[in-house]
DNA sequence: GTGAGAACAGACAGGTCTGTAGCACTGGAG
DNA sequence: CTCCAGTGCTACAGACCTGTCTGTTCTCAC
């Protein structure tokens, strides 16, 4: 179908679309997917409830989809520093987990989206579920992508230490003093990574 | 019906009250606390609803009771398995990652239950919500006390590293294989004392 | 036996939720 | 100018939710 022009707000420009994709994603994850209903995201979109259920077939969907924005923007930003340290995995692995970092001591952190949507839906096949576990998949393929680099004896292992420091950081916010969690987080992947070269590894 | 022998704490006897608390912790934890409505809690329970009502004032104060069972549970077994390592604390934290990480690749492991349910009650003045800040407090308080015991640098840092460790085991199932979880996170903990102890740590 | 407390059973009130239907408006394409 | 897809608005259906109320039964204590 057309819908190619999407210029400014045109007709069947994405502008609605959008709107409401981002206004539910702010609610969503201030409060909880469950605690917001329908109603609540088309009024302070300021769209029509039929809007909705014309992008968004079902509430699950905007759920996933929202899921999606997430990732999205979560990999953006990973890739952007990504391309800083192309040739150093070292730095590259301090540099993210100096974001994360900062990130996870903001004012308003509520968590990761991916991990606190799967707590609310148990159920393996809601569609949400699925772009949550991909994305945690994800990053333990890309840490571990990064582990290959930096000459360890086993790179999987490291990836899944790392995978479990940071998913564990997302969650500790509360534990966290401010402007703890990046050095705590630098020191311990360094700590990870010397006994990772260190080869008394040869025991179980 | 019989009501086995209600027996001697006859009247006021708390069969009722544990049998939905019980009845209520697993529904909440297997599905979800929002998912799950009083009217399903006391149907499987297999009690009036009045009953529910009579014991638990609110169904946020059932929410909160549950929290509160499984911190004893949880601290119960804890305090079971540091009982066997007075005097070793390494040994004691080494023990602690065994249960813990075969709770986590248990097949029916949804996460801790105070996690989860922080994910679901944003709201700050939640009942739960205290009950399970509580928790994560009392995790790196523990957690600091052996890391005292470690001759390290800076127990606290080490502490804080073990909090997102354990943490982050407990929303990571989904990534372990199975049978990973425990070495994983020993290789981990053995890796962050050591660095605690060599003082490469007169840096910031 | 009688009264009190606890439990059961079921209906109900009042609210919220998701999702649908009907009707009017708008602005660009032909 | 005339279509018409996209949008807004409102009302509604049907389900579910929490919490309350009434009425009955059971068991213990006295």
């Amino acid at each position: 179908m057309s819908k190619i022009s999407s210029n400014p707000v045109g007709h069947g420009s994405t502008d609605v679309r959008d709107r409401i994709l981002e206004t539910a994603s702010k609610l969503f994850y201030k409060q909880g997917v469950r605690a917001v209903g329908v109603d609540l995201v088309v009024d302070k979109a300021g769209v029509a409830k039929t809007s909705l259920y014309r992008h968004f077939g079902t509430k699950d969907d905007l759920i996933a989809a929202f899921l999606e924005r997430e990732d999205q923007d979560f990999w953006g930003q990973w890739d952007r520093v990504a391309a800083k340290y192309e040739h150093d995995a070292r730095a590259e692995l301090d540099a993210h987990l100096g974001w994360i970092g900062e990130r996870v001591g903001r004012p308003n952190y509520r968590g990761c989206p991916q991990i606190n949507v799967a707590a609310e839906f148990p159920e393996a096949d809601h569609p949400a579920r699925k772009v949550a576990e991909t994305h945690k998949r994800e990053m333990r393929r890309r840490l571990k992508a990064i582990a290959e680099r930096l000459d360890v004896a086993v790179p999987d292992e490291l990836a899944g230490q790392l995978s479990v420091l940071v998913n564990g950081a997302f969650v500790s916010s509360q534990i966290f003093e401010p402007g703890e969690a990046t050095p705590l987080l630098r020191h311990a992947a360094e700590a990870l990574i010397s006994a990772g070269r260190s080869s008394n590894r040869i025991d179980l």
